[in-house]
DNA sequence: GCCGTCGTTGACATGTTGTCAATTACTATA
DNA sequence: TATAGTAATTGACAACATGTCAACGACGGC
């Protein structure tokens, strides 16, 4: 390929990710329903005509932000277990990371919801992104766990990692979606979010604990 | 009042029902997004301006029949716990029976993920019955939660029952919801929904009982 | 039989999405 | 440098949804 077209190609690349943070941003800002494409054209300074040239729909913008959610929360996540020696503790420290992914870049925790709540349909080139990533994403959970059954603090018979990984992910996630948008709701009985998720991952430890674990 | 405004209040609660049912069904048929004002309108048989009447928005019909849901869901939920003596078996039954619930009939299951996703804004008419509707689901699983703590099937440490409830239900939820939407992309790694949700089950269940229970 | 109220609707204004033909910019080659 | 060809960019359009309103019609009360 001469110059020209590899030129080419790293400024489409750059204007795909000045698009992809002007609707981050935006996003950010009002959520993602009150985003219109036009309000990502223009803060981008292009066209709303050529949103299109880059990405198939607003859905697939979608895919793109998330996709970058979830590259995100693999970092956050390798580094939090990394801090810690015993596999129960990599995954403890794991769940305190998501619960501060979501309070720093609430977006990006929303695009995520948005993500396991719709199913999938067929393969959009960036969905298929997203899977990439959140596979990425369950490795260093897998990886937490099978230290633990491996070091003893996680119990032998907790079962497969992979499917203990997927059960994890649902419940914190679970939890931390209902704190966070039930909050006012909670609040009124008396509960603040904070204890809530607190004593939620105290459950899930205990849960995977191996008996006489401290 | 006359014998006239009576009659009109109940043709007002039965034209109310209709227009739930048809946007129900239409629900049920393709999801809440692809379904339009219009479509309802004319399955219910009345003019699109008419809907207006009856609901402030979109949104507000969606909390219609979110309300209903709940209300179907704590039906549910009464019912299966009535089923067992030991509190224990009481909430292993609710989670099966939520299970359930998905199954038979997805739509409402959606709105209530849609409910939980969505942060409350402020008190539109109707999202208020829900709140109350959500509150009286609670009330069951803290019924049943209580029972085991006073029968010693459930561990006494287990803390606050409303806590755990709440815990309890974001749980079950996000496990759900994520055994639905992600079940092809999950079924790559080899694992069947049925099965991971089985196994989530069980989880709860030792995270909930005394030790030396069954 | 007339009046007023309530139910009902057609038509409108606004806003959003996705597409296309047409225009512009830019490169390679003679 | 002039020109042909290719890629980038856009304005304008069609389709569709939402929410609102003034006007129309039916029905009970007087």
């Amino acid at each position: 390929m001469s110059y020209v077209a590899e030129r080419r190609e790293e400024e489409k690349e750059r204007r795909r990710h000045e698009i992809i943070e002007a609707a981050e941003s935006l996003y950010a800002q009002k959520g993602w329903d009150a985003v219109t494409m036009d309000q990502v054209a223009r803060k981008a300074r292009l066209s709303r005509a050529l949103l299109y040239v880059y990405f198939k729909d607003k859905e697939d913008l979608l895919f793109a932000i998330t996709e970058r959610a979830l590259g995100e929360l693999r970092r956050r996540f390798e580094s939090a277990a990394a801090g810690h020696e015993l596999g129960l503790d990599k995954v403890t420290a794991i769940g305190r990371a998501y619960v501060l992914f979501q309070q720093e870049t609430p977006f990006q925790f929303d695009a995520c919801s948005r993500y396991h709540a719709h199913q999938a349909h067929q393969g959009m080139p960036n969905e298929v992104a997203c899977n990439a990533g959140g596979d990425a994403v369950m490795a260093v959970m897998v990886e937490a766990l099978v230290r633990g059954i491996a070091d003893g603090s996680i119990r032998k018979d907790v079962g497969d990692p992979l499917r203990v990984c997927v059960m994890l992910w649902a419940f914190s996630h679970g939890l931390i979606q209902i704190a966070i948008n039930k909050s006012q709701e909670i609040a009124r009985h008396g509960i603040e979010m904070a204890g809530l998720i607190e004593e939620g991952r105290a459950m899930l430890r205990y849960m995977l604990a191996a008996p006489g674990t401290a």
